[in-house]
DNA sequence: CTCTGTCTAGACATTTATGTACAGTGCTGC
DNA sequence: GCAGCACTGTACATAAATGTCTAGACAGAG
C-alpha cells in the first residue's frame, strides 16, 4: 500500500468533506499532477479532470483562476520537490564514493525521493514554454553541481569529478528516458559494474547487496 | 547553407510548380516534421501547416487521407533514418575502442547522421501511442545490441560491453535531454574524459584532435 | 429559521480543431 | 479551344475545449 489516493474522498484517513463540498484544491491538483506525468501538458485539460472526479467543470474555475492558473501551480510543486529530494541524496554520507552512488540510486527506485516520471513530463513541457525551461535549466546545474561535489569528497580531481557527475546524471536521465522494462534480477545484476564505470573503483560487496536488497523490497512490495 | 528548405518553393535548385500547385505532398511532411520536432505532436495540427505555408487547409486532404495519415507517414519517415543512421555509425572500423566512441560521437554533432531532436519528439509521442512505444522499444533495443557488439569488437567481456554500451547510449540520451548550451570548447574540453569514463581506457591524443576538429567546423559552420 | 459563505450545476458564448461538399483555377494534351 | 487532370479555396457541419454567468444546494452562525 504505497500509493495514496489521489482524490481526498477515496482516502480513507481524511475526514469527510462538509457541506456541498466534492473535490478539494488539492484533489484537482493531484488529478492533474497525474495526468501531467501519464500523458503530457497538453491533456492536462479542465473538462478531462473533471468528468474524471465526476465533477462540473465550472468547480474548476471557483479554485483556480484559469487552466494557466492550475499550471503554474503544478510548476511550483515540481520545482518544490524533484531538485531538493536528488540534492539531498548527493549529501548523505557514505564511507565509499560507491556507495555515495547506491545512495544516489535509490532516488531511481523511490519516487519519493525523486519522481523521474514528473522530471520528464517537465522536461517535455519546457519545449513549449519559456519560463519552465528556464526554470528547469537552473535545477539542471544545481543537480549538476551538488553531483560533482560529491565525487569531490572523495578526492577526485575538479574535472573528473564534473565529467563523472555529468555521466552520471545524463545515463540516469537516459536510463528513465528509455523506460527499459527489464526484469529486477537482470537489472540489479547491472549495478555492480555500473558503479564501476560511474566511479573507476570497484564496489564492496556489502553495498550492492545493502542496494539489492532495498531495491527488491520496494519493488517486490508494489508489484505485490 | 546547411539546413536545406523545408519548402519545395524556397528551395532555389527545384523547378517550379507547374500548374496550380502551391505545395507539395513533401511540403507538408517537411513542415510537420518540423513542427514535432520543434513542438510536439498534439501541436502538429492541420490548420496550424496550412496556415504556415499560406494555403487552405482542404489542400491537406488532397495529399492525405486524414491527420492520422500524416502521422503515421511522420513514423516512417523516423524509423527509416534515424535507427539505422546509427548503427551504421557503430560498424565504422576503428582502430581503438575510443575511436570506435569518436565516430559515435559524431551522431550528437551532425544531424543528418541521427536527429536527436527528432528522436526525443517520438519519446514523447511514444507516451500516449502504443504503436509508436512498440515501435521505439524495438529500435532501443537494436541499436544498444549494435552498441554492445561495437564494445566486444575491442576485447570487452560480454557483461562489461553490454553495461558499456547502456552507459553510452542513455547518457547520449540524457545529455540531449538535458540541452545544454555548454559553449563549444567547454564541450569539447571534456570529450577525452568523457572517452576515458565511457571506455576505461585513454584515448589518443590525434583521436581526441580529429573529433574535435570535425565538431568544431560542423558548428562553427553552422553559426556562421 | 433565515442569512451568509462556500461550493456546484447547467446554460450560454467563443475559440479552435477536424473533416466534407462542391465549385473554381490553370496547365496539358488532343 | 476545350476536355480533363490536379490541385486550391470557400462554405458548411461537427466536435472539443475554455471561460462566464447565474441559480441553487448545503452547513453553520446568529
Amino acid at each position: 500500500m504505497n500509493t495514496k489516493p489521489i482524490l481526498h474522498r477515496d482516502d480513507p484517513a481524511a475526514e469527510p468533506l462538509v457541506g456541498n463540498i466534492k473535490v478539494t484544491r488539492d484533489d484537482w491538483l493531484n488529478l492533474a499532477m497525474d495526468v501531467l506525468i501519464s500523458d503530457g501538458v497538453e491533456r492536462v485539460k479542465v473538462l478531462n479532470l473533471a468528468e474524471r472526479m465526476a465533477v462540473s467543470r465550472s468547480s474548476f474555475y471557483w479554485y483556480f483562476k484559469s487552466r494557466q492558473d492550475l499550471l503554474d501551480a503544478l510548476l511550483a510543486r515540481w520545482q518544490a520537490t524533484n531538485t531538493a529530494g536528488l540534492i539531498a541524496q548527493t549529501r548523505l554520507p557514505a564511507e565509499t564514493i560507491t556507495g555515495a552512488v547506491c545512495n544516489l540510486f535509490h532516488c531511481v527506485v523511490d519516487p519519493a525521493l525523486f519522481d523521474t516520471a514528473l522530471d520528464f513530463a517537465v522536461r517535455d513541457w519546457a519545449r513549449r514554454s519559456g519560463k519552465v525551461r528556464r526554470m528547469l535549466e537552473l535545477s539542471d546545474t544545481q543537480r549538476l553541481e551538488a553531483l560533482a561535489t560529491m565525487f569531490k569528497r572523495y578526492g577526485y580531481s575538479e574535472i573528473e569529478a564534473e565529467t563523472r557527475a555529468r555521466v552520471l546524471y545524463y545515463m540516469q536521465l537516459g536510463y528513465d528516458l528509455a523506460q527499459l522494462h527489464e526484469p529486477i534480477d537482470q537489472r540489479l545484476s547491472f549495478v555492480r559494474h555500473y558503479l564501476f564505470v560511474f566511479t573507476g573503483r570497484h564496489p564492496r560487496e556489502e553495498e550492492v547487496a545493502a542496494f539489492s536488497d532495498f531495491a527488491r523490497s520496494f519493488w517486490e512490495g508494489r508489484n505485490g
